[in-house]
DNA sequence: GGTCGGACCAGTTTCCATAG
DNA sequence: CTATGGAAACTGGTCCGACC
């Protein structure tokens, strides 16, 4: 159902139509994806894994903006359920299968907005078999285990670990902010873990930092008059890290001027960079 | 100029009623 | 009984004005 026409401001001609769930994003944010995807098919890299942690793969050249950022973190999180064949399941050792009607439990929420969360997912991320029940995740966009190299470059990799704790530490009004980065991951640097325009640069001197005002575009704030709120909420995200508490995300600024600000992510979270020594340092960064 | 905080509006979630 | 629609409550974003 058309619930807005596009119309030709010129000849009064109706050219489209925009439905209820369509995204609207800016030319020169489609050039940059354009842009991204090339370098992307320029680039590869070796992976850095970390110590025997339990990880998901997920496709960068997704970046989830037909979901609402609440649905996307739901979803991350979800995937961390994931068994080598992308088969949904409790856990490693019952392999039991998650049901549709498990997931208000597994998720926390509610079973009406369970429900609505399936309803988004349903017909492209996560696939439903009609006789057993069982849940599938799209292997187009998730993969558990080896990839092959030549394709690695698109695929960020997240901590099971990491990922539970922070979604059941943050309480569910947060799923929005985190959800907000999640979405961004297209532009989270591989090496560096910081959000920035060029993704694949591995030299810190060229790496093109984001500013907390760039962010509040990317994510659709109007102005930028709710950055000192944004910077309490992000700060305040903790989770828990072997029994220590860590900040998701460091917002690091030079001097007052907090527009500024680069956000970098805490790669106990996601992290498909290959230098360990830089890892151990950035983790510097989120400690209390 | 920038930051902060309150008021208002819009979008989300929950709860409940109803249909199937 | 489950699935869905809608009201009410709640949360988050924008606007705007006060205060550095």
């Amino acid at each position: 159902m058309g619930e807005y026409a596009i119309v030709d401001t010129e000849t009064g001609e109706e050219v489209g139509e925009i439905n209820s769930g369509d995204v609207i994003i800016s030319v020169h944010e489609r050039q940059r994806r354009v842009r991204m995807k090339k370098e992307r098919e320029e680039h590869e890299i070796n992976r850095y894994r970390g110590k025997g942690e339990r990880y998901i793969f997920v496709n960068t050249t997704f970046d989830f903006s037909d979901l609402s950022p609440s649905t996307v973190t739901k979803l991350i999180y979800l995937s961390t359920y994931a068994a080598y064949d992308n088969l949904l399941i409790l856990n490693a050792k019952s392999k039991k299968e998650i049901k549709r009607s498990d997931l208000p439990k597994i998720l926390g929420v509610s079973k009406r907005t369970s429900e609505r969360f399936w309803n988004s997912v349903k017909a492209y991320y996560i696939r439903e078999d009609e006789e057993t029940g069982k849940l599938w995740l799209n292997d187009e966009i998730f993969k558990r285990g080896k990839l092959k190299s030549k394709t690695a470059i698109d695929y960020q990799q997240f901590y099971f670990n990491g990922v539970r704790s922070l979604y059941k530490s943050a309480n569910g009004k947060n799923h929005n902010y985190l959800g907000y980065l999640f979405q961004l991951i297209p532009f989270i640097n591989r090496e560096w873990n910081v959000v920035c325009e060029n993704p694949f640069e591995a030299d810190l001197d060229n790496v093109q930092l984001v500013t907390m005002k760039d962010f509040c575009d990317y994510i659709g704030y109007k102005d930028t008059s709710s950055i000192s709120k944004l910077k309490k909420i992000y700060d305040g995200l903790e989770f828990d890290v072997n029994g220590k508490k860590q900040r998701f995300c460091a917002l690091t600024y030079t001097g007052l001027d907090s527009g500024t600000a680069r956000i970098c992510i805490n790669p106990e979270v996601f992290y498909v960079g290959s230098n360990k020594g830089r890892v151990d340092v950035l983790k510097l960064f989120f400690k209390e």
